[in-house]
RNA sequence: GCAGGGGUAGCCAAGUCAGGUCAAAGGCGCCAGGCUUAGGACCUGGUCCCGUAGUGGGUUCGUGGGUUCAAAUCCCACCCCCUGCACCA
């Protein structure tokens, strides 16, 4: 097969009209997988779900099934915006990226600068692509998520959600850059680090003019706590927080965490330390203390001083108070003390931080907090709790693996945005329908349950709406967007009519209009509505949702959750999940430049190569491991086949013919079994790499090539996964389209053999020749009474009444072992001597030596291994 | 921390759910031979250890125990590795 053959078939195919899908009186399945984002060109990571999902499109199409495979375009978010701007400001490492990784000239990518000319660039080349990958489609029904009719669907799915009261609004901390005025995902970052955010907790202590607030990680250490740090020459600021005053510093960090907080004031470090502080829940009094290590920058600027659990507050405690301060916490009933720690440690300075770090961990883990009689890790939660009731506590929060810069060079911040809104999927009760809906659902892998299921226990609040980016405009709040995997977890039920949809004008597509294809509530407004609703009725319930593993806890996640309220009536009834692919046993990466754009690869080896390699030389959940040296074994083997096939005959039949057709058969038989349970490497492993050691054995037995029967099967089974190849093949042999037959299947799946025990015994005989040569060989059958035993092991007969009636038996299944108690054995003895003796002159001109069969003279042959002996 | 996945010969990787034809498929690498002017490709054989005119013996599947006539596979404990934890597609 080669590049010009797969291209003739496409023109066919299409000519051929056979992949669009319209409804009918057959039975559908309706198949889709995930939609690309077109912000870079495809590579061959991409190909394996969109292959896998084919193989299942057309492995239906082979069942009698009419069969709806869709496929449309995600232009929601931020990453293509942000890219665009990256072309215009014209950065470097992603215009190498596109010149190196992608192979696309400067020409073309520097007009790329709006959003829009990236996604239609990209799209085009990802639409080729998978055209090109032979991928069944039905094109017409392609859109875009920006589409004007898509986003008044969006716009009916969050109404309806809304009025289900599973839309909130609330706060919701993000990673923020001030320059660019943005929130920022780890594309936005310098070195494309994702911000992580990390909650603090910040303790209210009484002063006289105010409450001074410290940021800390630990709160439940209050009960130790001896002082407050501050720096005496920094200048804080006196705030109105939710009716109290406050005292903060790093203040141009925190005005963005403490929404409507206002400055009314400020006050120096010096006047401080003439203040006292009152600890909230023990109600100690404490001084104020200056301590040079305090970072005005780091959290509020004022610090709690825990000399017994802070080898920081420790060490320079020590330096200025000779006074005892509290040990709190316990560790196997002895006295955990920073100071011990640090003295057992080295008591080095310059590793202050990083021995905190460890005590601090050793006492979350394994720490006891005495005034609360609690594990640590439980105290940390009461003290929150008690906190709260006393009204003494802010939330804080802090980026734990900064600094992270933002692309336009600011440093990254944590920013409390109001207004947030959400989708609730922490809703109980959305998530018992959720895991109805999932219980009812087929998960492919099954293994892969579990994990929805987790996902579904641990989802929470999802913020629903951005202020940047592409997408739909969130219906009760037009200044925001609604976000991209917000977008897109329901739009499958929008293939259905996405064709006809587009007659409309966008501003009649009412709630009511969806209401009514979706619902059949209401009236039609005309016929083309009507039909609408016919094609949603037809060919929804979702047969198959194909994906890559990445997205289960996220996209199909919601999906599920989504459907469970919107399409209750429609549920969705399997999802399929695959792993990836790995390039020579690496992740395929930027920065490692091994990503090979699908076109190329295409040119390289051929869509059919490409499709077996990456989507059936493993099982789906497996990551798959793309090299140069399988791809290579598989368009050789592919090419054997096809030169095999199209050479065949149609000759007289006889027993070796006989055997491979059977043999054939009945790997096809276990083939239909393997596709059933989506265990395509076994499909290929029977039909491709098992086939092809028969068809090796029947060439070295004859000059004859009688394919065509087998050629028949081999091509009707192995269509999904190679549709050139096999689809070319047949052409050839039969001028007709593999793709109008129906799968053949098979009910008898026995087969020869005699011809497996001949091609076993010539293997033998070889590998005594190696040692003893001669002229004539003696080939002793066993005994008729082994045959018995072997029999009557294969019955199962218990082994003692086997012995007692015939005792030679003992030595026999002494020799066995194990196997005596799983013995399968296939052979009759005439029959066998018979075959045998029909085949002696290929066994002869085979090995070059007079051969006699007869019964052993010795006593060395077992039913499945002749005596042989060489003279 | 919480959740999930995994440790199999030099490497990758099947086998584990349903214990026994499992010294353990397949591929790569390596060794020997064939083919070839040579290299590559291809073909044949070998590749845990010992033995060998064949069908044998020993020791192996992260570690340590257990169940069983029989364990890579079942049970228990331990060690190690990987992934996800969100507003990001």
């Amino acid at each position: 097969m080669d590049l010009k053959k797969e291209e003739l078939l496409l023109k066919i195919w299409e000519e051929e009209k056979r992949h669009i899908s319209d409804p009918n009186n057959k039975p559908k399945y309706f198949i889709t997988a995930a939609f690309p984002y077109p912000n870079s060109p495809q590579h061959i990571g991409h190909a394996r779900t969109y292959t896998l999902t084919d193989i299942y499109a057309r492995f239906y199409r082979l069942l009698g099934y009419n069969v709806l495979f869709p496929m449309g375009f995600h232009v929601t978010g931020t990453p293509i915006v942000t890219m665009a701007e990256k072309i215009k400001e014209k950065d470097e490492s992603l215009l190498k990226v596109f010149e190196n990784i992608y192979g696309i000239p400067k020409e073309v990518y520097e007009k790329l600068t709006d959003p829009f000319d990236l996604v239609m660039f990209f799209s085009k080349e990802i639409e080729e692509g998978m055209k090109r990958m032979g991928y069944s489609i039905d094109w017409r029904r392609k859109f875009y998520t920006s589409d004007p009719h898509f986003q008044r669907f969006i716009e009916w799915q969050f109404q309806k959600l809304y009025k289900k009261g599973l839309i909130v609004k609330g706060t919701h901390p993000v990673a923020f850059s001030l320059k660019l005025n943005s929130s920022v995902g780890a594309h936005d970052t310098k070195g494309d680090i994702d911000p992580e955010i990390t909650e603090y907790t910040g303790v209210l202590f009484e002063t006289p003019i105010g409450y001074l607030v410290t940021a800390t990680l630990r709160p439940e250490t209050l009960y130790g706590i001896t002082n407050i740090w501050i720096r005496k020459d920094e200048t804080y600021k006196v705030i109105e927080y939710q009716g109290k005053k406050l005292i903060v510093g790093n203040w141009d960090i925190l005005k963005h965490q403490l929404p409507g907080a206002k400055e009314v004031g400020q006050i120096s470090g010096e006047e401080l330390l003439k203040l006292e502080a009152e600890v909230p829940i023990t109600g100690k009094r404490v001084p104020i203390y200056h301590g040079d290590f305090v970072d005005p920058k780091e959290g509020t600027g004022i610090v709690m001083s825990v000399p017994g659990h802070s080898l920081w507050d420790y060490y320079e405690y020590s330096k200025i108070s000779k006074e005892p301060y509290p040990v709190i916490i316990k560790i196997e009933d002895k006295e955990s003390k920073a100071e011990d720690y640090f003295k057992s440690h080295g008591a080095d300075p310059k590793k202050l931080q990083e021995l905190n770090e460890e005590f601090y961990h050793l006492e979350f883990t394994k720490g006891f907090h005495v005034p609360l009689n609690a594990p640590v890790k439980e105290a940390r939660e009461l003290v929150k709790e008690k906190l709260k009731e006393k009204d003494s506590f802010i939330t804080l929060y802090k980026i734990s693996n900064g600094p992270v810069y933002s692309r336009a060079g600011d440093e990254v911040i944590v920013k409390v945005i109001e207004n947030q809104w959400f989708i609730d999927y922490g809703n109980p009760e959305w998530k018992k329908k959720a895991k109805e809906l999932l219980k009812q659902m087929k998960i492919i892998p099954e293994e892969m349950r579990s994990r929805f299921e987790n996902t579904i226990d641990w989802l929470k609040k999802k913020a629903a709406t951005r202020t940047r980016g592409l997408g739909t405009k969130f219906p009760f709040d037009k200044s925001q967007i609604i976000e991209s995997l917000s977008d897109s977890t329901v739009y499958m039920a929008f293939y259905t009519f996405a064709h006809k949809i587009t007659s409309y004008n966008p501003e009649q597509l009412t709630e009511e209009f969806f209401d009514y294809i979706f619902y059949g509530t209401g009236e039609p407004i005309d016929d083309l509505h009507k039909e609408l609703r016919q094609m949603f009725d037809y060919y929804y319930g979702l047969d198959a949702r194909h994906s890559g593993v990445d997205l289960v806890t996220n996209h199909l996640t919601f999906f599920i959750f989504n459907h469970a309220v919107l399409f209750p009536h429609k549920p969705p009834k399997a999802i399929v999940v695959n792993g990836s692919v790995l390039m020579e046993g690496k992740k395929m990466s930027k920065s490692l430049g091994n990503i090979i754009p699908l076109k190329k690869a295409i040119q390289q080896y051929t869509a059919d190569v490409l499709r077996l390699t990456v989507a059936a030389s493993t099982e789906i959940i497996m990551d798959a491991n793309f090299s140069e040296s399988t791809a290579k074994g598989v368009k050789e083997r592919l090419e054997f086949y096809e030169k095999a096939f199209l050479n065949s005959e149609d000759g007289e039949k006889d027993d070796l013919d006989e055997w491979l057709e059977k043999k054939v058969q009945h790997y096809a038989t276990l083939a239909y079994d393997h596709y059933r349970n989506y265990e395509i490497r076994k499909v290929t492993n029977l039909l491709f790499y098992e086939l092809y050691k028969d068809l090796q054995w029947y060439m070295q037995r004859t000059n004859k090539r009688n394919f065509k029967n087998i050629a028949k099967i081999w091509a009707t089974y192995l269509a999904p996964i190679v549709p050139f190849t096999t689809d070319y093949i047949y052409r050839e042999l039969f001028n007709e389209s593999v793709f109008d037959q129906t799968l053949p299947v098979f009910t008898q799946a026995t087969f020869h053999h005699e011809e497996e025990f001949l091609r076993d015994l010539i293997e033998d005989i070889k590998q005594l020749l190696r040692f003893k040569k001669g002229k004539k060989l003696y080939i002793g059958i066993a005994k008729p009474w082994k045959f018995d035993v072997y029999k009557r092991l294969e019955k199962r007969d218990p082994i003692k009444t086997i012995i007692e009636e015939e005792p030679r038996a003992k030595e026999l299944i002494k020799k066995l072992k194990n196997k005596a108690y799983t013995l399968t054995f296939p052979y009759e003895r005439e029959s066998l001597i018979r075959y045998l003796e029909r085949h002696k002159a290929f066994i002869e001109k085979e090995l070059g030596l007079k051969v006699e069969i007869g019964e052993e003279k010795e006593k060395y042959a077992l039913p499945d291994k002749p005596e042989l002996l060489i003279e």
